[in-house]
DNA sequence: CTGAAAGCGCTAACAA
DNA sequence: TTGTTAGCGCTTTCAG
């Protein structure tokens, strides 16, 4: 599998490959008739230029890296989806490095952009541990934080304003004159868990609920955990209504329900957080996320080089669940 | 941003590059003591190998590209998901691109790969061209065709038998005693299509049913039309029971059915295609599809250099919806 | 067991 | 406007 080179081109031009390279690289100092009869060529031998060679000589190397906390998760793939469409736009191509949710493989996962020299990382980190995007920052790596906000670093940040979001739950429950939310939240020290409670607890209160009745739970974000959690409270539900730190465990909650015969939305009030695609299938009322947008933004700040600190508003979707 | 080399490590040392390259490539011909202070010092400095000087070498990249169709489908960033797990455990970093389902994306995600200089490609394609494929194969790219079945073409594949998978859903329909099953499939020319169909088909009337009564409808791969299709027939309900060409579009029909009121598994049997994480949590009724496994054996091929065509057996998953 | 030299494909810097 | 030279970091080949 020979590639053609630069060199072949050349040959067959009858020119030097700096000449085919200047061409390549749209540089202005070229004759227009060299210019047209290298495209020519150029196209019919279907050349591609070598990434690696480029990247070696310290140019770009037009891939962008994003790092997830875990690809299945719908609301990750529609990133990546998205991300995909819009850079392709840009001509930048994506590499993609799912860390399982741990921050071990985080780090790793870095080593894999590094590997793969990246011009840029859009990291999705799991949100309290900020060692290894200093490290990345002290070693001028350029990156972009995605989701999750820290005031006092300052490396450029897309994220939404998780406290708000939490807060229109609040307010809506209390609205709705539920007396005992249950509040499913992740890891107790991820910012976003900490916004999305603290959000909800204030707009609450502010609507005119009692916290007293307010009942939090950490768990794993996961879908069978959350599902299990529901099952095994069968006998004693001690709750009114339902908040979910993310879709997917709203899903896990839907799927409990549905075995114990409870209806979400007519029985029990469940509210979920990202509004991923299958929150729509399943009518679940949510907080939706503008991941597209975000995306959107992120690109043209990796692309113009801008650091700047992004906050996107989220938005409470009513569905048939609340 | 400097990043460390192997001058840098072999100055340090005080031996040849060549020697440390030696010991970074487990070359067996060096003295054992030289061996351990290399390898101090290369973890001393962190010093990470500069793939794209490797690969302009004509080493391995040590990457593999896959294509998918739609990575917010679930299938697919399943499948991406667990290539990335098991990739891992070979030390291979996984280059994702989306074709959003469009052929001459297929196309221009294969130059993707080319630029990234990919060991091998996993192409998990459309289903019923195979130009491309070929192209790519009178190059001498290493690929691999994952989910689809070309008998008469000589590239690895990995991709299970969809006639038995349509003739377990037509069996268990006709055991259920359905008569009007109505069958919403993908593309009339994909391979998939054709097999799932032609399977039903045969297993419906085997256990006794009357394939006359069976109706086929060709919808584009996407929930929302699916979802769209049902809603329209609301008023003329014409079928008492379902068979989606995935659990996509099975989804589409439950959003469908939960609107018009009716319950799936209760009022009328409805049965998906993939076994998606989703469907589990829906309680959908599906043909189970082992990734995990079809993609261990991928991996072991694309590590192997084989030239095998592998079957994988699919399996009916019954749950609530039927 | 170790090293020196050459070259992969490309582009920056300089020369013509 | 075009060409020449050098070198990015690595590995292969050939000599020690």
């Amino acid at each position: 599998m020979k590639r053609i080179t630069l060199k072949d081109i050349a040959k067959k031009v009858g020119v030097s490959q700096m000449t085919v390279s200047r061409v390549l690289n749209n540089r202005p100092d070229v004759n227009p008739q060299t210019r047209d009869r290298i495209q020519e060529i150029v196209s019919e031998m279907g050349y591609v230029p070598n990434t690696n060679a480029r990247a070696l000589k310290g140019a770009k190397t037009n891939r962008i890296g994003i790092v997830v906390s875990d690809i299945r998760n719908p609301f990750y793939s529609e990133l990546v989806g998205d991300l995909e469409d819009i850079a392709g736009e840009y001509g930048l191509s994506v590499i993609v490095t799912d860390t399982n949710k741990r921050l071990e493989t985080e780090v790793s996962a870095i080593r894999v952009m590094e590997l793969n020299s990246v011009d840029y990382m859009i990291l999705a980190p799991e949100g309290y541990k900020t060692e290894h995007l200093d490290l990345l920052y002290e070693k001028g790596f350029e990156f972009l934080s995605f989701g999750v906000h820290f005031e006092d670093k300052n490396y450029p940040e897309v994220y939404t304003d998780d406290y708000e979001g939490g807060k229109s739950v609040g307010s809506y429950f209390a609205e709705l004159g539920v007396k005992k939310p249950l509040l499913i939240m992740g890891n107790p020290r991820k910012l976003n868990t900490i916004d999305r409670e603290s959000g909800f607890l204030a707009g609450f209160e502010e609507s005119g609920g009692d916290t007293s009745g307010v009942n939090i739970e950490h768990l794993s974000v996961n879908v069978e955990l959350s599902e299990q959690y529901f099952l095994e409270k069968k006998e004693h539900i001690t709750f009114d209504s339902v908040f979910c730190y993310n879709d997917l465990m709203a899903m896990g909650a839907i799927s409990a329900f549905r075995k114990m015969g409870i209806q979400p939305g007519k029985d029990i009030p469940l509210i979920g957080y990202d509004d991923v695609f299958y929150a729509k299938v399943m009518g679940l009322t949510t907080v939706r996320i503008p991941i597209k947008e975000m995306i959107r933004k992120s690109v043209e700040i990796i692309n113009e080089g801008k650091n700047e600190k992004v906050q996107f508003k989220t938005q409470l979707i009513i569905r048939e669940t609340a």
